[in-house]
DNA sequence: AATGAATGAGCGTTCATTCAT
DNA sequence: GATGAATGAACGCTCATTCAT
């Protein structure tokens, strides 16, 4: 059963998926979509901007779970890969937009200074605890002698990037029908070269 | 001399570069820093949607113009390529709010169903044109026997993202005081492995 | 006790007399003169458009209702036609500015397609009905052996336009101490005339 | 040949015909209808309201002329009223929007106090001019022994006003293909009931 | 706790008027 | 004298926020 804020989060990520630009996002829909009345939401938040801002906390800190949880110790390093560019696809999927926003940074410039520094903080966290499952993962690629460990934290950052924007290439541009299995494969031969 | 339009334009591109987000510009923060009359501004232009949209067509032509008279066709596959990351830096240097949204393609909601069309097409159109460069660029490579032709277009995206989002991590992240010199042979000894 | 939208007629219906003409009344007098903030305004209307064009087909409702329910049949033709005319003086004595332009037909220009077209077929439904009303007291007349019927439509409308055009002149031009009693039965004779 | 002042009364007049209502007249509009620049007009004219208030009062100056001339003292009663008649049939119909609104009484509205002073002296004026030349014409039937004096001013009034609302039935209302010189015959014969 | 009617600051846009050329 | 580019006051409308119920 979700609580009044939880029903509040959900009704932005709806919009979020349907409304054309985050700016667009009235009050009046967010409380229309959450079935309340406009009073009730401020009743949970203080501002719109404390409604947006910790609404894409919330989706930041559910989908590093998600993505957190994936991994697994006991599988190899090819399952994991593959695994882990599987679930970021799901994720990315539910909502491109989202996504689209977070990775090009430019989220933090919607709200009052305020807002904006918390924010800019969660997502500099979430990198390095993004990475460390990235490095986590290539550990066992290591480990399994694939390649040599990967020391330099600019490839870590292309390799991150590449999967997300290999991502973005197959929900957007990619026209030849290809299954989602072989683009896993595609993006996972991918990333072995890239840190050979 | 500028006329009074580009003079308009490069207001709004100095507000994107100070001003948080593009949303929140609004037609007196453009006049007063066009140093004009609101009213003058709508001597050129019909509304807003239309100074913001022909603002990021106006961007977009010039940078493409830069990009595309870089390529040297008597240098070598190497020296064009770093050239081409050199040029795409310091375009980015230049005004890296507006490329990091122009390539997370969240551009195009900001404005009315025309605009958007207009506006998509030419992202497109730009996007294509790229990619074109990017493959002279690497056709000189393989002229050069460095490696096989590269023909999945999967390749050809994962590279022109990893260039973008390496820039945006030299700028934004990036720690080591690293030399531009030595970051663009990063990139370029990336590139190499990519298309092997 | 009257509702919102009530209170923004007689908001306007005050300006309509005391504001020079209808293009000069802004939103703001509308909402001073109904005491209540702009923005309330737009709760009830969905633009100026729309309020001016239902203030003025609720005076025409309210009017006609009046001027109605006036006629009665157990009086005779005289009585009928001078209460007629008495109604129609306190009518336009109320609003002699909304009514002059009601009358001169420039009421149609003032607003975008849609609120023209509504409000003119209100208007020629309007002089249908009030040329039944008029008919209805001639008829009586008829009866009484005081002439034969009208038929001429032409004439019809030259009664009607001379009770208002007479109104008019009462309240505007005549500068002799005329008695409103005298002053009524001079256009009753004047009808009579015309009719035989 | 047309001097400046009067390129832009008839430009005005113009728009006046064609544009939906006078409020709606921009000085850009008459600067192009009157082939000039913008600032052109303001070297003949002080302001907005100045233009429109001495365009009316050329127009009716102009009209006034035109009935002025009409009459002819060697005619007879009937020939001069049937000539009265159609040229103002005719001047209406030529700018039926401006009569209206001179009829209307509602000019005097649209500008500040100072033109509407001016202007309403001059309708004071030319009504009382214009019940000269009616007197002028009903004379001639009284010196014919067709009736007796009309002293009457509200006669006067009344007479003046059935012929003008007639013409606007004519224009506007009438339905039965009734010829001009029928129309013409049957608002004399009104009038000649209407002073018996 | 829940509501939604009421609000007004603030924005996009228009257009009469000015003034340098 | 003739011009039209430049201007900014003023208006219609929106929407985040408040508060009485």
């Amino acid at each position: 059963m979700l609580n009044k804020k939880e029903l509040i989060y959900y009704a932005v990520i709806d919009l979020f998926k349907n409304k054309a630009n985050i700016n667009n996002i009235k009050i009046s829909d967010i409380a229309k979509s959450a079935n309340m009345g406009k009073g009730t939401v401020y009743e949970y938040f203080r501002s719109k901007d404390e409604i947006i801002s910790e609404t894409i906390l919330y989706i930041i800190e559910e989908n590093t779970n998600k993505i957190t949880s994936m991994f697994n110790h006991n599988q190899d390093f090819k399952i994991n890969m593959l695994n882990h560019i599987k679930i970021l696809l799901e994720l990315i999927l539910e909502n491109s937009k989202f996504h689209s926003i977070f990775m090009s940074g430019e989220m933090s410039s919607l709200f009052d200074q305020d807002y904006e520094h918390k924010l800019m903080n969660k997502i500099m966290e979430t990198k390095k605890h993004y990475f460390q499952i990235l490095k986590t993962i290539l550990n066992k690629g290591v480990e399994e002698n694939k390649f040599n460990k990967v020391l330099d934290p600019y490839i870590f950052n292309a390799i991150g990037n590449t999967i997300f924007t290999s991502i973005m290439y197959y929900i957007h541009e990619c026209n030849d029908n290809l299954e989602v299995e072989s683009f896993i494969e595609k993006v996972y031969n991918l990333i072995l070269k890239m840190v050979k």
